[in-house]
DNA sequence: GTTGGTGCAAAGTGTTTGCACTCTG
DNA sequence: CAGAGTGCAAACACTTTGCACCAAC
């Protein structure tokens, strides 16, 4: 079972039935959820949890190195269970829909430009935004410009 | 110099002093700016430009292609002008730094990316989290949970 | 029992929008 | 002189916080 450690380790944190169900419900996901989504699945479930508990757990859990953030809209996060294989997302302009990948080119950039940069990379994003196999067509007006 | 269209070729936007001023500023800009500085600056050069405005004009921007957006913190965004050779950010956990580099490595990816997933990515952003050099020692603690 | 966690409502923050006025083209 | 652009204030959406109560340890 995962565990919660406040930063520096100091304190285990208490194993509510709120935070219990969260957990269950970001690594059960297929996708991404944001905020929203996860209240809307836990009171679906029964449970009588609250939106800010949502947001202050989605903070411990982020802090904690449980879930990630993603920033996908312009105006608010996604979160997703932190997964084994890094991965990385691609987001269609036109349809919105977002297509998870991986690539071996990845993981060698990182080591390359810690190397470079004398950086110790922890979370590495890397989004590309554009058009996707169906939704190319409709956007040649809007990439030569 | 520069000029603006709006999507779709349509129309030639007007040529007004905040959108002048705006577009001098992102450009002289050293780093990225927010949306709020952006309005100081702007402010401290004597225009009686609004926030409405920066708001506006960026977002415009942004659709010109002009400039590009950046998610480094969680809460606002960042505006760069557009540069010719793309970079990508280290962000500082410790210390807030944002470092920028070039990889000849995210060139590769992106063709191999758009190649094994038949989608045309018209913006790609890289993203690292981690500790800079100085602040590496202090996140020891964090890191091996 | 202590005290971390919760629900609620209220506040905060960055961003967008409605409207009447302004100024570019 | 038409209508795109602006300033202002009010509205918005997402997120955080203060506080009294609750429940895990």
């Amino acid at each position: 079972m995962q565990s919660i450690k406040q930063k520096h380790n100091r304190v285990w944190r208490r194993n509510t039935n709120q935070r219990k169900l969260l957990l269950e419900l970001i690594n059960g996901a297929k996708g991404h959820l944001d905020a929203d989504e996860l209240y809307r699945l836990a009171r679906e479930k029964g449970s009588k949890i609250s939106l800010s508990t949502v947001y202050r757990n989605l903070r411990i859990f982020k802090e904690s190195g449980l879930v990630e953030e993603r920033h996908f809209a312009e105006d608010h996060l996604h979160y997703e269970a932190k997964p084994r294989v890094e991965h990385h997302h691609l987001v269609c302009l036109n349809c919105g829909n977002v297509i998870e990948f991986t690539s071996p080119l990845t993981e060698r950039m990182k080591s390359q430009v810690e190397d470079a940069e004398k950086f110790t990379i922890t979370n590495l994003e890397v989004k590309g935004e554009g058009y996707c196999k169906k939704c190319s067509l409709k956007s040649d007006d809007i990439r030569n410009n």
